[in-house]
DNA sequence: CAGCGCGTAGCGACTAATTT
DNA sequence: AAATTAGTCGCTACGCGCTG
């Protein structure tokens, strides 16, 4: 039985096999229909033009997308104007089809964004790490005066701190390939020795610092830990250069009661002398800075002591509220620091103006809570001031 | 309740030695 | 070769008992 295949029968066999269930996948019709399918083809050209006239979504007939290289930038534009992201960690997350014919056909993601006239880095949505771009960045950061640890480094640039450890391995290597000063970056990690504290802790000594851990702790950071390798104790180190530990030791409450006599007195200071500047400032949300200026936008905090400040977050909180943070403090070294619109100043830099003001008393008040601070005897020129 | 100052414990970055 | 560890440094969060 011979069929008379005219475009009629072709249309009423394909509906047939519609109905019967089957698949229209051209896979499907090759395996199934074949000759449906030949005839189709001689009829109407192709089989996806016979199924788009018939209505269908070719695409979803097939159950895939027929990428072309146009088509995939009218893609990618078209993510583009409605205002869809572009970057390749989002199309991973949005459209994975379409990022991996982009890389599929056009070689590479690069590529791809580079056809569609988009900016390859910025669309990258992170940092392409190579060795060139790591060498270019890092020489940046080795310029930076501002940079001298890796810490800084790191904070200024987290992904060129992974990406040196990735490509190079160590600080060394990197610095070593380009002939640089491995120092300049990471200093030199130096183990003190036991006479390196002890001539710090007699160099404390003559220059009049308390030798509690907090002020030696200041000018020598890792001192406690060091006293402890080489004596067992910091009480012990201080014992080597005939100190006793429980004389240097501050009396918490003592001090902490003198912090606060000293804040009230210095806000006395400031009503006479800084008029313009407002006690417990408390217009802003989160903290209550000792003084605030609000013309100059600078905030002064009083602390007992010149090392206070590092070792407590005031800096880190109130900078972000000012244009200068000034601490006042009634003793201590004065302290090297790189930290910007930090400043310390003694309490002492204001007897002058104090007395040209006519206010010698409080320069004596200062002085008298000075004196009574264990270990930190006001010096004779001071009290003369 | 935030703040004070002290002392400490623990963290992060790093390297080098050691173990698996 | 890779993972673990040990030990260096600097830094800082925390707890304490109190104050205003």
């Amino acid at each position: 039985m011979k069929k008379r295949w005219d475009a009629q029968m072709v249309l009423r066999e394909f509906s047939l096999f519609v109905l019967s269930g089957e698949s229209i996948t051209p896979k499907n019709m090759k395996a199934k229909r074949n000759d449906l399918l030949v005839q189709i083809r001689r009829k109407f050209g192709s089989y996806q033009s016979f199924v788009e006239r018939l209505g269908y979504d070719y695409e979803e007939v097939i159950g895939f997308t027929v990428w072309s290289k146009d088509r995939i930038a009218m893609e990618i534009q078209a993510r583009q104007e409605e205002g869809k992201s572009v970057k390749r960690a989002d199309m991973e997350k949005e459209c994975p089809a379409l990022l991996s014919a982009a890389i599929k056909y056009f070689g590479s993601f690069k590529a791809a964004t580079e056809a569609c006239g988009l900016p390859y880095e910025e669309n990258l949505g992170f940092t392409w790490w190579d060795r060139g771009k790591v060498i270019r960045e890092f020489l940046q950061m080795y310029g930076d005066e501002s940079v001298t640890t890796v810490s800084q480094l790191r904070d200024k640039n987290r992904g060129l701190d992974h990406a040196i450890r990735k490509i190079f391995g160590t600080y060394d290597a990197i610095c070593e390939e380009l002939g640089l000063d491995v120092t300049k970056i990471r200093p030199e990690v130096y183990e003190w020795s036991a006479e390196d504290l002890l001539r710090v802790l007699k160099d404390c000594r003559s220059k009049g610092m308390p030798l509690n851990v907090m002020s030696v702790h200041s000018v020598f950071p890792s001192a406690v830990k060091v006293a402890t390798r080489h004596f067992g104790s910091y009480a012990a180190a201080l014992s080597e250069i005939g100190e006793e530990y429980p004389l240097h030791a501050e009396d918490h409450l003592r001090t902490s009661a003198m912090g606060h006599e000293f804040e009230s007195l210095l806000a006395e200071a400031f009503t006479l002398i800084r008029p313009d500047f407002q006690y417990h400032y408390r217009g802003f949300a989160g903290i209550v800075p000792d003084f605030y200026g609000a013309a100059t936008r600078q905030i002064v905090d009083a602390k007992l002591s010149s090392w206070s400040i590092f070792n407590c977050d005031t800096v880190k909180k109130y900078t972000p509220y000012c244009t200068d943070l000034t601490v006042v403090y009634l003793r201590g070294p004065d302290i090297k620091h790189g930290i910007d619109n930090l400043t310390l100043v003694p309490v002492s830099d204001y007897y002058e103006e104090l007395n040209a003001a006519g206010h010698a008393g409080m320069v004596a008040k200062f002085e008298r809570i000075r004196r009574t601070i264990p270990e930190c005897a006001a010096t004779p020129e001071l009290i003369a001031a």
